[in-house]
DNA sequence: GACCAGGCACATC
DNA sequence: GATGTGCATGGT
């Protein structure tokens, strides 16, 4: 690995700072978030969420016990609004079996075990399952996400084509099993990627632009 | 109007 | 296993 991780860490961090993710107030509101931000830019996200607090709809009872049309409406503007209704009720459902009082039913430590279990909810991927257990659970489980993997490859520190738990394995491996660090990497990611490291390539002012293979003005 | 945005399940080869 | 497709809104 040409670059290592902490040292992109650490790079990232001096150029940005503390990014004091998720942004939601409570376990339920950064699951929903995770879940309605798929493939969808969040500032949609936070017009479905706030029409779900205007709407008393926050809260995983209400969401399970609602009709279709009600939350179809209610969070249209983040996109995909049919499939993602169907979504956030098999999560609401898991959710009051699974979670009481905003913590994991029994043995909340067993990372694999919670994981496989988020998994068998249909609309729940990867991804969505890793933000969900440490930005709602503070488990230690690292988000690979769109911008991760692009910027890993592109700055030549893994393929293009690696799989999501290849490379999530990569980050759990040669880090320390930590939830605050792999909230903040991954938070970083996401801001080098939105600010410096775009799909059409990055910027000169990419804090790893040294390292970079398509660098634009 | 084209392109992009914190994916996922399912079909098909 | 890899690859393709449908799903939808809103900002640039």
């Amino acid at each position: 690995m040409q670059m290592q991780l902490s040292k992109i860490f650490s790079l990232l961090l001096e150029e940005y700072g503390p990014q004091h993710w998720w942004p939601g107030d409570t376990p339920w509101e950064i699951a929903a978030g995770a879940l309605l931000t798929q493939n969808t830019n969040w500032g949609n996200v936070e017009k479905a969420i706030a029409n779900l607090k205007r709407l008393g709809l926050l809260d995983p009872a209400k969401i399970a016990d609602s009709r279709d049309e009600i939350i179809q409406n209610t969070i249209r503007p983040a996109g995909y609004f049919r499939l993602k209704t169907y979504r956030f009720k098999n999560l609401a459902r898991w959710w009051l079996a699974n979670v009481r009082n905003d913590h994991l039913k029994r043995k909340s430590s067993d990372l694999d075990f919670w994981r496989d279990s988020l998994l068998s909810v249909s609309g729940v991927g990867r991804e969505t399952a890793d933000s969900i257990l440490l930005y709602s659970f503070h488990l230690p489980t690292f988000v690979v996400d769109t911008y991760t993997k692009r910027i890993m490859s592109r700055h030549y520190v893994t393929a293009e084509s690696i799989d999501y738990d290849e490379l999530r394995d990569i980050f759990m491996n040669e880090l320390p099993r930590d939830p605050v660090l792999f909230n903040e990497f991954h938070a970083l990611f996401v801001r080098l990627g939105k600010e410096a490291c775009g799909k059409r390539g990055c910027t000169a002012q990419c804090p790893l632009g040294a390292e970079c293979h398509r660098v634009r003005m």
